[in-house]
DNA sequence: TGTAATCTTTACCAATTGATCAAATTTTTC
DNA sequence: GAAAAATTTGATCAATTGGTAAAGATTACA
């Protein structure tokens, strides 16, 4: 008996396993281009080189590839800033994070503008995500207000200091097109995330000392 | 005679003037969240409150409208930074385009979405205008390196500097739902804007002093 | 007030879209 | 090597999409 889709069997084919990796892969690149509603499974289908009825075959409709596409990435997004310590030297901690940040824009330039999209959208799929996002984003704050009581840190605003280290390394992965525009020939090489990193460091860590 | 489009009479009427407006102020709230493709004449249509063949005589194709929409944002977009001027003093002409991008991104947050959204999709219909933003970016830059020469900046890449004044700013706009979701009932009133110009005022004033 | 120009509506069209189905083909398993 | 399972294809569908044609309604203006 045939099953009527793939994606219910118990065990992934070695065929199932190939094909759903490149459909994925196919619908990361347009997803994150055209958004949701501005990509077509034939689009998608023709990025990973198969007909569409096959594609259909994998994934039962063009909503269940988005869904698991943002939900591998939110699982992997916020990792970073879970990493950030109380215990940790307030600056350290910091610039490690926009390092970490900044990287992730550079290594996964589309999944970040995948999450960019979603958002611009008003982030229909993933109001639950958003509040866990909340009080992670709380409980660090509560860090950094300890850092700024014990003189360890500038005292500002941590909300908008977590904002502002979003703001600086996403930037790269969405605006890379005007990044590179304004860079110019020259510097808009692979070396643009290492000066990036040396001014982002400059500027939190003179921002943001005690 | 009956003109086939509104658009190419000389002089424009009451009725057109009316409804080019309507149809412009619909279609910003549309291209802003779902992007040029993920778009639909219908949807604008039923936003400015017409039949669509209405609307289509005000406007042939919806790229037409789109294209207008871009063109009057790109006009206005850059005259902040236009303003910085040489002979005032650094740490001030930044924190009052600092100030001004705030401001736009909390007056005109459809407009910077739809910005975004085209960058992010390649910006594959303003090349030209990325060439203009290029020159005067490096002419902004030249400014600056002459006052960190002059030790009244600090020292850092102009252009990074830059981008770092973009991301901050125009997150306001492009992540408004997570800044909202993040900050809570609380804080996600009128008054971000205040807090976020405080802490960003204060973040670049230390970071750039020389 | 009459008429020419402008505006609006109804009906429509061809292309694209997301998705289905049964038949044909290939792969796996025993 | 045959049966069973998994995969692929081609034909097809209903809904949506961008856009048009033409007739009817309204407005501006002499």
């Amino acid at each position: 008996m045939a099953k009527p889709r793939a994606a219910e069997t118990r065990k992934r084919t070695r065929i199932q396993q190939e094909k759903e990796d490149r459909i994925l892969e196919a619908a990361l690149d347009v997803f994150s281009v055209h958004g949701f509603r501005g990509s077509t499974i034939d689009q998608i289908a023709k990025a990973a080189d198969m007909s569409k009825p096959n594609l259909l075959y994998y994934f039962r409709t063009k909503e269940a590839i988005h869904r698991l596409l943002i939900g591998r990435l939110l699982d992997t997004w916020l990792d970073p800033l879970r990493e950030m310590k109380a215990d940790g030297d307030p600056l350290s901690e910091i610039c490690s994070y926009i390092r970490r940040k900044l990287e992730m824009a550079r290594d996964y330039p589309r999944e970040g503008r995948l999450f960019t999209n979603e958002i611009l959208r008003g982030a229909p799929h993933i109001q639950d995500e958003l509040r866990d996002l909340k009080s992670l984003v709380d409980e660090k704050s509560k860090i950094m207000l300890g850092w700024m009581k014990d003189g360890r840190l500038a005292r500002c605003d941590p909300h908008h200091l977590i904002f502002s280290i979003w703001a600086t390394t996403q930037h790269y992965a969405d605006f890379d097109v005007q990044v590179r525009a304004v860079l110019g020939p020259g510097k808009a090489g692979a070396g643009r995330f290492d000066d990036a990193a040396r001014y982002l460091e400059k500027l939190f860590l003179e921002g943001l000392k005690p």
